[in-house]
DNA sequence: TTACTATATGACTATACGCGCATATATGGA
DNA sequence: TCCATATATGCGCGTATAGTCATATAGTAA
């Protein structure tokens, strides 16, 4: 997204492409497989054990996660291996948890705690 | 989300919460709500005018943003106005399109372009 | 060739969600 | 009180999507 002094003028597709990045990032499992990723490259059988879902499902959700960029594919006879193509959503995964440990915070002293 | 040294051993009820908040975020109307009130408090007739969607539509959408604690609500007589309670997701927003933008740009080269 | 492994994908179900329509719920004015 | 305005919400529809099962595809080995 532009700058403040742009953003306003954005045409709807600019905004229909961030909001599909951010659609991508609203799955549990997606998350799971990212940071399953970040200590580096993986195969499917890896990431199937690492979650603890089924083959097709991990298959599916990688797929999604190429398609939009953030997963590259290489593939190594029967296997194939993925990696983060795309770190910077590490940033932005960083900045909701701050964002959220903020407000559960307000929350817990609203509660009394 | 915490730094990489950590992430590996979130609890899926973080995840869970993290991947909530980029739903919230991933409606391409609700980009719309939140860039119209960056400019400052806007009453819900306002906001119709601004996105020219449904009344009822809008409404549902801003209780979304509320209740994720990215909007605020102050009633005032007949009207409710509407407030960006949380800032940061602009930066969200802004990394985005970054990101996309990186991409985009890729692509088209790759196009030939 | 046949058998085996790793990954992808078609078909299906269940669920969630955006949207529109109508209506309910406030709040203010005559 | 009665009416108008602003906002919220119950209901239904259509669509999208996560998940599972079974199967297809691709690569390896014998």
């Amino acid at each position: 997204m532009p700058p403040k002094s742009k953003r306003a003028s954005l045409p709807p597709q600019a905004l229909d492409l961030i909001a599909a990045r951010f659609k991508v990032l609203s799955e549990p499992m997606r998350l799971r497989l990212l940071i399953a990723l970040e200590a580096g490259e993986k195969n499917v059988s890896d990431l199937v054990a690492a979650t603890g879902a089924t083959q097709a499902n991990v298959s599916r959700h990688l797929q999604t996660l190429t398609d939009a960029g953030i997963l590259s594919r290489r593939k190594e006879g029967l296997n194939v291996f993925y990696t983060i193509a795309d770190p910077s959503i590490f940033d932005l995964c960083e900045h909701v948890c701050g964002s959220l440990q903020k407000r559960l915070a307000q929350q817990a002293k609203a509660f009394g705690g």
